[in-house]
DNA sequence: AGACACAGGTTTTTT
DNA sequence: ACCTGTGTCT
């Protein structure tokens, strides 16, 4: 295993493979490489492949990670004495837990054809329960109720911190029901995918043992963003033999909002006092004048710990601050700026982003881009799988899977319509409620439909008997189609449900509802490659497919082939790596949000700060605006006060002449010469 | 059932 | 300004 190519601290951070580790892995510092490192290293030092876990948040993470791995291990180290593939476990919290739920989930009281709920899902859910419970004057925001709900669960402490305690108090006393409503679906949501695990864990010693002695090497990545159950499950996995491995920086923790406990990270002798702890500290990616600014601004955060970034790429040039009238303005000048370093500076589009911290803040970026005719790509915004018609599909083949997945047949129930209104299923999930069972199984007990008229019951009857169908066809031993089972299997329901003709009818013009139903045909062209063995029975195909967009909803966002422009959140720039940074909008209110004063969370908000700014390779270029229009509502605007942590030594303020080189200058006629020609 | 009007609320997001 | 969810009317 060469490890010449690592610096000290990075080799010593491979090499020190027993016993409990911290790595403070700043940002830029090379943390990839040293966990795919020590996962090479320790199957070098021959530790099985299969003992070794890497625990990540993102798909994306864990495939990077797979692919450096595959690239540093020989393959004959990949195979076990009986010639058996052998590889280390590097995949997310969720899919790790649910490979493990895959086993064992029916001795915790679910079937095994259980689905997994989406946010959307859980916020019907909880729109449900909230429509029958009555609460005070005041009508609860179920989105609001849904993150208390998480965060309750995930935590560790008896109080649920809060603004709002009287919502809080209501989150807390929904909890017990909103899991029951869940599990009389059949259906997990992501928490429960991990706390399911602890509960398997707790109940089922057999479960926790066959795990512990599985992974005995135990790597988790993005330590600073675990919340408690998380927390727990590693710490469960780890604690009897203690090779327990995290990376993290606290400085980047900027996901506290969504229960992430930086605590876990701070406070990690609590658990292993004997916790060795390595600091990556040389920066491969910025310039030292980036880094200075960014030692200077997260300087003033306490409960951290200490770290200093550097690197050896030299000074570099000084970080431009621009202040603008408005953000239009803003928009027009970044634009133009971006457009100069491409045909002044050789500058490729794609090695450019604007950093925002909230999205309304893109829309004058992407006019001012669209109107310079400059291709972009919006990081983030609505998903493929957030689209109606997809939600649609995907609800119907949930509810085929799993008839008892009541979210999915409330929201399929009338699509196309089929005389099952909104009174109708209103009725159906009352009795459901009352009788403890899923909505399907009112539908299907023909005595228990009296109260309805003989119409009704004959549209409920022959939505049973669709489904029943359907559900038989998938069970089928035999499926008509071999190769593509699950597409044949599809397009035979499809058909009969008369999901396309519905959409053709629906749509005001022909092109939008030809999108649509090119949208599933793409999908039902994905839904039988092999991320599940051939062989299997068509069922757990499918089980498998579900499972799988449920946990890996492709970004189909992949134009990062193309050379395009980055806009993209601070929140989910982290990771990533620009050679030209411009930060748009760095005011009071914005970066530090004016709800994080109220909330008492600035610090987090000077971390999202420290992260813009260790996203720059070489340039980074800093806006504020005098006003901006907020809600339609033109305000006033001031500097963000982190700018004043900056020191003044860093920065050129934008209206200062710019030095121009003269070699760039005479590069700069023959261009203009070029384009005039 | 579907079209339209009105109220209310707008930080960040992955699995 | 703008989007979403809900209520009312045909």
């Amino acid at each position: 295993m060469e490890l010449t190519s690592l610096n000290p601290e990075q080799r010593q951070a491979v090499r020190t493979v027993d016993g409990p580790l911290l790595i403070l892995a700043g940002a830029g510092t090379g943390k990839t490489r040293v966990i795919t490192g020590r996962v090479a290293y320790m199957i070098s030092r021959g530790i099985r492949p299969g003992n070794i876990l890497a625990v990540t948040f993102t798909n994306k993470a864990a495939r990077e990670m797979q692919d450096r791995v595959k690239s540093l291990v020989p393959k004959r180290r990949l195979i076990d004495e009986s010639g058996q593939a052998e590889r280390p476990t590097i995949c997310t919290f969720h899919s790790l837990c649910v490979r493990i739920l895959r086993r064992h989930i029916t001795k915790l009281g679910y079937k095994k054809n259980f689905v997994i709920y989406d946010a959307a899902e859980q916020l019907g859910v909880v729109r449900r329960i909230l429509s029958q419970v009555s609460i005070g004057s005041r009508k609860p925001d179920p989105q609001a109720v849904l993150s208390l709900i998480s965060r309750w669960r995930n935590t560790n402490s008896d109080e649920l911190v809060a603004e709002d305690q009287e919502l809080a108090g209501l989150a807390k006393r929904l909890v017990t029901t909103y899991q029951q409503t869940l599990k009389s679906s059949n259906a997990v949501d992501f928490d429960d995918l991990i706390l399911l695990v602890l509960r398997l864990f707790a109940d089922c010693p057999e479960a926790l043992k066959e795990c512990r002695e599985r992974y005995r090497y135990i790597m988790v990545d993005e330590y600073q963003d675990t919340n408690h159950s998380q927390f727990q499950l590693v710490h469960g996995l780890a604690k009897a033999h203690r090779n327990f491995c995290v990376v993290g920086d606290d400085d980047q923790s900027i996901y506290g909002w969504r229960g992430a406990e930086v605590a876990n990270l701070l406070d990690l002798e609590k658990h292993f006092p004997d916790v060795q702890v390595i600091r990556l500290e040389q920066n491969y990616r910025s310039t030292n004048t980036i880094l200075e600014a960014a030692n200077a601004v997260i300087k003033n955060n306490t409960q951290r710990r200490e770290k200093k970034l550097w690197s050896d790429k030299g000074d570099g040039e000084p970080i431009t601050l621009w202040e603008f009238r408005d953000e239009e303005e803003e928009a027009r000048a970044l634009v133009e700026e971006i457009q100069f370093n491409r045909s002044i500076k050789k500058v490729r589009w794609r090695e450019q982003a604007i950093l925002f911290r909230t999205n309304q803040q893109s829309r004058p970026l992407e006019t001012a881009l669209r109107k310079a005719e400059i291709r972009y790509n919006l990081v983030g915004g609505q998903s493929f799988f957030d689209r109606r018609e997809i939600r649609d599909f995907v609800s119907y083949l949930k509810l085929f899977l799993n008839p008892d997945d009541d979210t999915g047949l409330l929201r399929v129930a009338n699509v196309p319509a089929r005389g099952l209104g909104n009174t109708t299923m209103e009725k159906l999930l009352a009795l459901s409620q009352e009788r403890g069972c899923s909505v399907f199984g009112v539908m299907r007990d023909e005595a228990a439909l009296g109260q309805f008229k003989p119409r009704t019951v004959e549209s409920i009857l022959d939505f049973v008997e669709l489904v029943e169908s359907v559900n038989e066809r998938l069970n089928r031993p035999v499926p008509v189609h071999p190769a593509a089972p699950l597409k044949a299997w599809c397009t035979g329901w499809l058909e009969e449900v008369g999901l396309f003709r519905e959409m053709r009818r629906m749509e005001k013009d022909a092109e939008s509802a030809e999108n649509r139903v090119r949208n599933i045909v793409d999908l039902l062209d994905s839904m039988d490659p092999d991320f599940c063995p051939a062989d299997r029975p068509v069922p757990e195909r499918l089980h498998r497919y579900l499972e799988h967009i449920s946990l890996d909803r492709e970004r189909d966002d992949d134009e990062e082939a193309g050379d395009v422009v980055t806009l993209i959140t601070v929140h989910s720039c982290k990771g990533l790596e620009f050679p030209h940074v411009f930060i748009a909008g760095v005011e009071d209110g914005l970066i530090p949000h004016a709800r994080s004063k109220v909330e008492g969370t600035v610090d987090e908000e000077r971390r999202l700060f420290y992260v813009a700014i260790t996203r720059a390779q070489r340039t980074l270029t800093m806006s504020h605006c005098g006003s901006r229009r907020k809600f339609g509502e033109l305000i006033p605007c001031q500097p963000s006060p982190f700018l004043k942590e900056i020191p003044e030594e860093l920065i050129v303020h934008g209206d200062d002449a710019e030095p121009v080189s003269e070699e760039e200058e005479r590069d700069f006629f023959s261009r203009l010469k070029a384009s005039l020609e």
